[in-house]
DNA sequence: GTGGTCTAGACCACG
DNA sequence: GTGGTCTAGACCACG
């Protein structure tokens, strides 16, 4: 898996890789129990601080998605924790989203159209 | 309109001030041409700095949504830009909840129902 | 002569009709001598407040482009006083503008066409 | 790149300091992807405060000439984007300093040997 | 060590 | 009375 960062983002570089490793495993990119390259070789692959590798390993172990253990290094769990819902905070994301989408011109349907494509991606 | 705050987010107090007027503007609740509050008048409602909501004013201006002048106050543009399409951040950060919401388990109906409500909201 | 105002503009008002007078005078537009409107004629045709059009005469005045009296109201001076040199401010905002043009990608040809266009509306 | 601050100039510091920049990004004197000093650097060589140093990196950033991280600082940008054309307010600008220099006696020719030295500054 | 955010408080130009 | 600018000083996340 082809993780980029963009470097002109205000995104956390940290957030960026954990936020395409999430989309990895949705999208089924990477498989549950699939082993991630270890912290060091990350790093040195992107370029990047071991530390700001590490401080994305373990949020994403935080959140439920990842494993780590000294032995293997780190898998993407196969038992991920499902709550059933959206969180607040991504409600709110998709009603901003939406609404900067109609003030930008984007019409209902274009709007539409491009979410089923989403939808279709992790789906 | 009433704007909220809250502190234990990590998105920064102007730039919450600024989605909720996005949204309020994109919604319908703030007309074209509607007088938003002084500077001075919605910090002191919001118990918050002055500077902190010149900022958002000024972000929101330099972004086309509304303008300011010394004389009436800042309201509410009634030709906003139209770029006609999404940016690549919100692309993303559309990519980035839907495979969220997946991954939490929310099927597929619920959250073309959940995207069908927001988009009421807003179209 | 039609002078036409910006609101979107964070040139104050007064500043943006004192430029356009200017710009009439020295296109011809404006002859010496000729008459302008009262404070105001002209404030009331333009919607905006005596005041700001009284600040933009006292300018004029100020900088020898006008001449006002309690009879004849303002006219253009036929003798405007010529230092034979530019201001500094308005050097550095000629480096300011073509430093801009050229990070936009303008190419040298196109910015003297353009400034070969300029000045022949004024000389 | 030495900048100067003129205390006296109606020009918030901010934007002298914008400007000075900018001019020093399309000269050449500043190139792409070098190093600017820290805000605290900046401002305390120039003797003010790092908000409004700050308040200038973020203007460039938004402007796309510059990006920022929290490890490297700022250094300016190696694809800065390219509208292709000059702002109409830049142009307006261009006609009344144009008309300004008219009126003040400067002649056609020395205008046009002014605006050459000016363009090979940055062309 | 860096930029980002925020406060409390002040002064100014514009209208 | 309004927004715009600036200071002095502080705390925080990121890397």
């Amino acid at each position: 898996m082809v993780i980029k960062i963009n470097e002109y983002s205000d995104v956390p570089i940290y957030m960026q890789i954990r936020n395409q490793i999430v989309m990895g495993i949705s999208s089924g990119e990477l498989s549950p129990g699939e082993q991630l390259p270890t912290v060091r070789a990350l790093a040195m692959e992107m370029g990047i601080n071991t530390m700001t590798v590490s401080k994305t390993y373990q949020l994403l172990k935080s959140e439920g998605y990842i494993l780590t253990d000294r032995k293997n290094g780190a898998r993407v769990r196969d038992n991920i924790t499902k709550s059933g819902s959206m969180s607040d905070e991504n409600k709110n994301e998709l009603r901003r989203i939406v609404s900067e989408a109609r003030l930008s011109g984007v019409s209902k349907e274009e709007l539409q159209k491009m979410l089923e494509g989403i939808l279709s991606e992790f789906y």
